[in-house]
DNA sequence: GTGAGGCGTGTGACCGTGCACATGCCCGAG
DNA sequence: CTCGGGCATGTGCACGGTCACACGCCTCAC
């Protein structure tokens, strides 16, 4: 049987690419019988295709399984579409709820992840972390560390990406994203106040990181706006084992009813501490912690808190740095306001 | 004066880079008076360069602050030099530091991480964060996750890169890593007999967690052992709320004096419903947990717990992939032996 | 003396994509 | 009728590295 020379062109389209490599936009654009340029174009949706043309290369893609290759984007676009987040104690129950959100938001708005984690305590690891994530030429960068460190870095290096930090801070509010720390330590030290409280301490967070610094702060305001006497915070670590020292030595001094911990773990230290001494919560001494983490409302007592929505923070930490990318300049700004979960940790002082 | 043509070369070198862009091995090469491609062997620690042509280079790239091109570097190699991380609950503690010890260990091998979280009982979140990672081309991939679905999805979609899996399963042991959950299980089952316990009951994970599957064949090899009456275990979804409401179903039976929990958590939970019915810790019931979460010493009473070294996990684990990868087959397999804690929480029941 | 082989270095192609520019066509205004 | 302009598409180059190959020089063995 003889074939014409005109005959039909498409003579088993299937698998003529080349075997070893992924098939790239030529090898889409020559089965699909179309330029490689317009094969592009589909891929950057380009107003001015033929949607017939267009199907017919969506086609050939789905056909021979084509994925766009990344790094050769990166290379001619020089973006590599990616957010670095520079990370201390990931592990912590608020940084790891945020930093999933971050990814799932960055994720939908087309954009990749890459996490560095650090010892905030160490400058050479922050340096090391940045330039990790330098070198992967990040468009934007989230902070969730003590910022005091890490801020003196990136001005050292010169970053010229677009930052955002997942903690309130005075000094540098134009890139800060939060919850509002201060309206949240307010809340938890009215709640004793209104119960009663007039003795009431304040357990801290480490004094670089700005988050422990506003809560200390609301702590402090609220104190002195209603008329109660102000104690020294007490600078602690995060840790449950530092809330538990820590309430060992205030007890040898016992003239307080209540103690406001700057988060649910060391407020988890303070309760073991306090049960150590013989005293009951609430009835000798009342405890308010700040996070309320899953675990917080089956601890004994169930604990009163402050709930932040770290995943909502994740969310618009995302939307302000791609608004920021694409120069949109969206500014999703506007705080998150806390909220008060009262359990039984908290209840009026015994006289 | 008149400058002879043959006069010194180096007039002032600093900043002959293009104004605009980031500078490249031809603008390092151009200012160190060498070809671009000797550039590129001092990048890769080619042997054969002369030490101070080498030096030369070297002086220029700092000058001029060079950073290698990630993308072009990847596009020409096909090698993106990246890990990435399937996980789902990453929010919690062990997954959370084995996240951080993967990072920090797949970074001193110089390899990125990029991180896609996934709801582990979405079938379509599974694929979506794969699809996310593979279209990162990743060179190896890990798993920390409710296998059962992961690997029906990876098995689908023909995964081709190396990939381990951060927990223990008889069903696919090649690609297994993990702390010995069913030791550590017998661990702290053995504990419990050896109190005099036999009526003890045992929470488990969710079914499709291997690691959760693992603790519960631990629980049960050992009750068998010891011929203990074994009792069906019940089925957690590891929060410390399914703890608590699981608790307050079983102490309406009250047939036991001990449990033993499958994580930390739910743990909590159990204790805060055994205190609810007004029951003492350990008198009436002895609980036992696993993790060793950090807040497990300062629970109500302390826990008594089983430590895993999530850490050291997620070093072992990056090594077997790079190793893998590099084909040179490293192999640090053997499993890490986890260890029994303790605490409060555990003691002979009374009678 | 000559050829093999190693060392130190340079030349040009290539990886897969997007961009600037060019091209041909069609339509509508002057 | 002519010409400007938008549409749909194609051509060639650039991005910043690495790789294969080539080249000149030197050493050493035969």
């Amino acid at each position: 049987m003889h074939m014409p020379e005109f005959a039909t062109k498409d003579v088993t389209v299937t698998e003529q690419t080349p075997k070893g490599r992924a098939p790239s936009i030529r090898d889409v654009a020559r089965l699909a019988g179309v330029s490689h340029q317009t094969v592009s174009r589909v891929l950057n949706h380009h107003p001015s295709i033929r949607p017939e043309t267009k199907q017919r290369v969506l086609d050939v893609m789905t056909e021979v399984q084509y994925q766009p290759n990344r790094a050769a984007r990166a290379l001619v676009t020089s973006r590599s579409r990616t957010i670095g987040i520079l990370s201390a104690s990931s592990t912590q129950y608020g940084p790891a709820s945020s930093i999933a959100a971050i990814e799932a938001a960055a994720r939908e708005a087309g954009y990749w992840v890459s996490t560095a984690n650090i010892d905030a305590t160490d400058d050479r690891s922050i340096a090391d972390g940045l330039a990790h994530l330098i070198a992967q030429g990040i468009e934007g960068l989230v902070v969730i560390a003590p910022q005091v460190r890490v801020f003196d870095t990136l001005a050292e290096r010169s970053i010229d990406v677009p930052y955002v930090s997942l903690q309130s801070t005075g000094r540098d509010p134009e890139h800060a994203l939060s919850v509002d720390q201060i309206a949240g330590a307010r809340l938890a030290t009215r709640h004793l106040i209104e119960l009663g409280h007039r003795d009431i301490y304040h357990l801290a967070g480490p004094q670089d990181w700005i988050e422990a610094e506003a809560r200390m702060r609301g702590f402090l305001d609220e104190m002195s706006a209603s008329d109660v006497p102000t104690t020294a915070p007490i600078l602690g670590d995060w840790t449950a084992d530092f809330g538990y020292y820590a309430g060992r030595e205030l007890l040898t001094i016992r003239d307080f009813t209540a103690i406001f911990s700057s988060n649910d773990q060391m407020a988890l230290g303070l309760m073991h501490a306090v049960r150590d001494a013989g005293l009951e919560i609430p009835r000798d001494v009342s405890i308010i912690g700040f996070d309320d983490i899953p675990e917080a409302a089956h601890f004994w007592p169930p604990l009163t808190t402050v709930r932040q929505d770290f995943a909502e923070l994740g969310r618009r930490c995302v939307a302000l740095l791609v608004g920021t990318i694409d120069s949109s300049t969206l500014e999703h700004r506007g705080s998150i306001v806390p909220e008060l979960i009262v359990r039984g940790s908290t209840g009026a002082p015994a006289f």
